[in-house]
RNA sequence: GGGCAAGUGGUGGAAUGGUAUACACGAAGGACUUAAAAUCCUUUGACCGUAAGGUCUUGAGGGUUCGAUUCCCUCCUUGCCCACCA
């Protein structure tokens, strides 16, 4: 009887029940037992699971299995990042409030999860949408707030026209939203920040102990972080006591300096022209840069506009004066907003002052006593050399040229050795309606107040309208902007915007350690059990984010004293896309595969093996419908072997023929290479073929026809394989499991929990062994020898055989080389030439 | 412009210094069947050859090695990330 459509169904809802009344994933904790804690990105709930989410979850829940089945005590939980944005599309389109929306997908989405059979521990789910879940968000916000790592400050900030919202540095992709891919321009606003750059050092520095973490991710992260090392130089205006400060990675070239450039918002550009003939000019250019978009203006191709300031600085390191200009290539957000230009060693400065025409001075040359004429070069000369033109530092490297010279200029007080970094401060103010009401209070009398922490949860209103225009929503709904000042007393305004919803997942992996706790964010002795999580898996999209902001947050608890842990996610798998006819599935591409519609046809065991089968679970993945057919057919052999050819309780021992011995061979070496493709890197796809050579065996394995220890080594190859699928497969394995009336382990019991069977290397030992003869590099000959045997034996039969004499024309040996029971290599004098 | 990853049969992919193409899909032929489906068996990198056998083949070119998909160098292509970051 082939495994129906029918059966599929009958057996895999059978034991998803099953499960579920048995609560066999519910985890707890337990000292004596080594624990595992599995994490896949929660997802946002924006409908149905679709293929992304299949393919990440099955991935996470094979691992989680197969721990299980290793003896680990297992945490593997799931939940729902339910703020966002669509949901507030939704009721405006459909006029559903965001909670209603929003809870309506976490049901269907629960119910596509429990469909494919992922073994969560279903009672720790979480909402972040859910009072008891942003409560929390808000306690640490106070937490952080209280600490100084949470501000308020006016600036200039992104913000996304289209969504009506500021959004942060991480958030903004080459101008553009995140979300909604329009531009996003500069606005100058006053928001709430976490001062993420508190961490600056140790997120950098720890990124080297993630080992476990694709080294893309940490490239991504330690780029984003970006650490330079250089000197702030000061230089004084010429007539005037202001002075600018420039940062450079580059204090060797200094002596080169022949100019300063200001960004346009740098305070000192209104200042500076004051007065002089350029004023005007100055305000004509500061304004038309305020009005260039910014992906614009930073485009590396962008040709560099610029306007001289009127002023002069004077170049400390020897007294020179020089022009300032303003530029547009110059920004604001880095550094200082200022930099001293060397057009010979800079191709920036290079382009600019080839423009403007400014004075150039070459002050590296790549050996001593080589001149360069700055009228010749073509392009900036950047690379290393030694200085010249550089008073006492003539003739110096110019790398030992950085250190000398920022210490000089420190011990003169012209500069300091200095560190700059890329990262920013976190901007986590939206005006948005669906998210964490920031739990601020602003009092005319004593200013901005954190609303006491007994008054927690700040409740989102329910009422509030939701229209995407006019800002915040919950300025809108005057009972919830009005409050009592929790130190005065007296009628004060609540803050209305709400939190960033990366802050809701920057530690959601903590509070499922103790998910339904009230009185507090999570119970510490637990965390302390479970934390860190040592495998965490989902999209590379997440590579700066969220997973930044997680190891933040991680370090933000860790000094509260709540967690030990320092780093969140011990090990880290990006799986790859889903793709179909080459493109990245998605709805608005219109070549979506629902999963419902594969699991009705093939069963989710079928879905699970495919998806697992096709590629590594790095790689993309094509989607083949055929393939998935492969897989189908594949359980349904399992399936045949199991209720055709296993018999209960055969038993016996008996000598080992060469036909029994095969099959003992390859259920070991299937063990092995299974173990192996788990262990090292979860390998799924060579696992799963790897199981496939098992049941090749099995099939050829000749029909025990009543002997009954014959009976017995075949039951124990089927019975392998069936443990080594059942992460995979789990609803067939249980199921067969069943029917080959094996005992259950322990409590209600689970095939999920029996240990995971253990390969003898002796049984992989044959007695002989092939080895092939390469004569000048090519395989010529092949022979089955007994094993481990050497030279002695080998050479005499290897220089025996035709074929091996026939390629060897006859010339002299000049190597012979043995590879034990692998190969022999013979090179001839001819080769040897 | 900088960084990272990848490039292997008709297709997905395997092999991390030792027989390249495991496993699967697809295709072709055969068995069973009145027939089809399902299932089972055989073949399946390319070229030359009736065959035995030979030659070539892991994006291109070079190098190291007895031996390279694997290590090194140069280049090409694709994908991803970063990018007037001083």
């Amino acid at each position: 009887m082939p495994y129906t459509a029918n059966d599929i169904r009958r057996v895999e809802e059978k034991w998803q029940e099953y499960w579920q009344k048995n609560r066999i994933f519910s985890a707890a904790v337990n000292q004596g037992k080594k624990k595992y804690y599995v994490l896949e990105m929660f997802p946002y709930p924006s409908g149905k699971i679709h293929m992304g989410h299949v393919r990440n979850y099955t991935i996470a829940d094979v691992i989680a299995r197969y721990k299980m089945m290793r003896g680990f005590n297992v945490l593997h939980p799931m939940g729902y990042d339910a703020f966002g944005q669509p949901a507030e599309n939704a009721a405006i389109k459909r006029g559903v409030s965001p909670a209603e929306w929003t809870y309506k997908c976490i049901d269907d989405m629960r119910v596509g999860l429990r469909r494919m059979g992922f073994s969560y521990d279903w009672e720790r789910e979480l909402a972040t949408c859910d009072a008891s879940y942003y409560k929390w968000n808000q306690w640490l916000f106070l937490k952080m707030f209280e600490k100084g790592l949470a501000y308020k400050k006016a600036s200039a900030v992104n913000w996304c026209p289209s969504c009506e919202t500021t959004l942060a540095n991480e958030e903004v992709i080459n101008g553009a939203c995140w979300r909604c891919k329009n531009e996003v321009v500069q606005k100058e606003l006053e928001q709430w920040y976490l001062k993420i750059t508190h961490y600056s050092e140790s997120l950098l520095a720890d990124l080297q102990r993630l080992e476990n973490w694709p080294a893309r991710v940490r490239a991504m992260q330690e780029n984003w972080i970006g650490k330079s090392y250089g000197a702030d130089i000061f230089f004084k205006v010429s007539g005037s006591d202001e002075t600018i400060t420039v940062f450079t990675t580059r204090p060797d070239t200094i002596f080169g300096a022949t100019y300063v450039v200001l960004a346009p918002e740098h305070p000192l550009t209104d200042r500076l022209s004051r007065g002089t003939a350029q004023e005007a000019a100055v305000r004509t250019f500061v304004e038309k840069a305020a009005h260039t978009s910014k992906s614009l203006r930073v485009s590396g191709d962008a040709r560099k506009e610029g306007v001289f300031s009127g002023a002069f600085a004077i170049n400390p390191v020897n007294g020179e004066k020089i022009p300032v200009w303003i530029g547009d290539y110059v920004l604001m957000e880095y550094g200082t907003g200022a930099i001293m230009a060397v057009p010979t060693h800079d191709q920036r400065d290079f382009e600019f002052a080839r423009q403007n025409g400014l004075a150039m001075r070459v002050v590296i040359t790549p050996s001593v006593g080589e001149k360069f004429d700055p009228e010749q070069m073509d392009r900036a000369f950047e690379d290393g050399g030694v200085l010249c033109q550089s008073a006492q530092f003539d003739g110096m490297p110019n790398e030992q040229a950085k250190k000398a010279i920022s210490d000089w200029m420190q011990a003169k007080g012209i500069g300091r050795v200095s560190v700059r970094w890329r990262l920013r401060d976190w901007l986590i103010s939206r005006q948005r309606y669906w998210g964490t009401p920031i739990p601020m209070i602003y009092c005319q009398t004593c200013g901005v107040v954190p609303v006491a922490q007994d008054q927690l949860p700040v409740r989102l209103p329910d009422n509030a309208p939701i229209t995407g225009e006019g800002g915040s929503p919950l300025a809108k709904v005057p009972e919830f902007v009005q409050a009592a000042c929790p130190k005065c007393g007296r009628s004060a305004r609540r803050e209305t915007d709400t939190m960033a919803t990366f802050f809701d997942s920057s530690w959601y992996f903590l509070r499922y350690c103790s998910a339904h706790d009230d009185g507090q964010i999570f119970d510490p002795v637990q965390a302390a059990y479970w934390m860190p999580v040592d495998q965490y898996i989902g999209g590379i999209e997440h590579a700066i984010l969220h997973l930044l902001y997680s190891r933040f947050f991680t370090k933000f608890i860790r000094d509260l004293g709540l967690v030990t842990a320092d780093e969140p996610f011990e090990r880290l798998l990006t799986q790859g896309m889903v793709l179909k006819d080459g493109e990245v599935m998605s709805k608005s591409k219109g070549n979506v595969v629902d999963p419902d519609e594969v699991i009705a046809k093939f069963g989710a065991d079928t879905l699970r093996m495919f998806i697992l089968f096709a590629a590594p679970p790095e790689d993309q993945l094509e989607w083949n419908p055929a393939g998935l057919e492969g897989n189908w057919r594949f359980i349904n052999r399992l399936w045949n072997a199991v209720e055709q050819r296993y018999v209960r309780e055969a038993s016996g021992e008996s000598a080992l023929d060469a036909g029994d011995k095969k099959l003992e061979f390859e259920r070991h070496a299937a063990i092995k290479r299974v173990t192996e493709s788990m262990e090292g890197g979860f390998k799924f796809n060579t696992a799963i073929s790897a199981v496939m050579v098992l049941m090749n065996a099995v099939d050829k394995y000749p029909d025990p026809s009543g002997v009954t220890a014959k009976q017995a080594r075949l039951n124990k190859a089927i019975e392998t394989a069936v443990l080594l699928l059942a992460p995979f497969i789990p609803h067939a394995a249980e199921e067969l499991w069943e029917m080959m009336g094996q005992r259950i382990s322990f409590g209600a019991g689970s095939v999920a929990f029996e240990p995971w069977p253990v390969f003898d290397e002796a049984a992989l030992v044959t007695d002989k062994v092939k080895i092939v003869a390469q004569v000048n590099g090519k395989v010529r000959a092949e022979f089955e020898v007994p094993r481990d045997v050497d030279e002695t034996f080998l050479r005499p039969l290897v220089l025996a055989d035709e074929a091996v004499i026939r390629h060897m024309s006859g010339q002299e040996i000049r190597k012979f080389i043995v590879v034990k029971n692998k190969l022999v290599s013979i090179v001839t004098a001819e080769k040897a030439q």
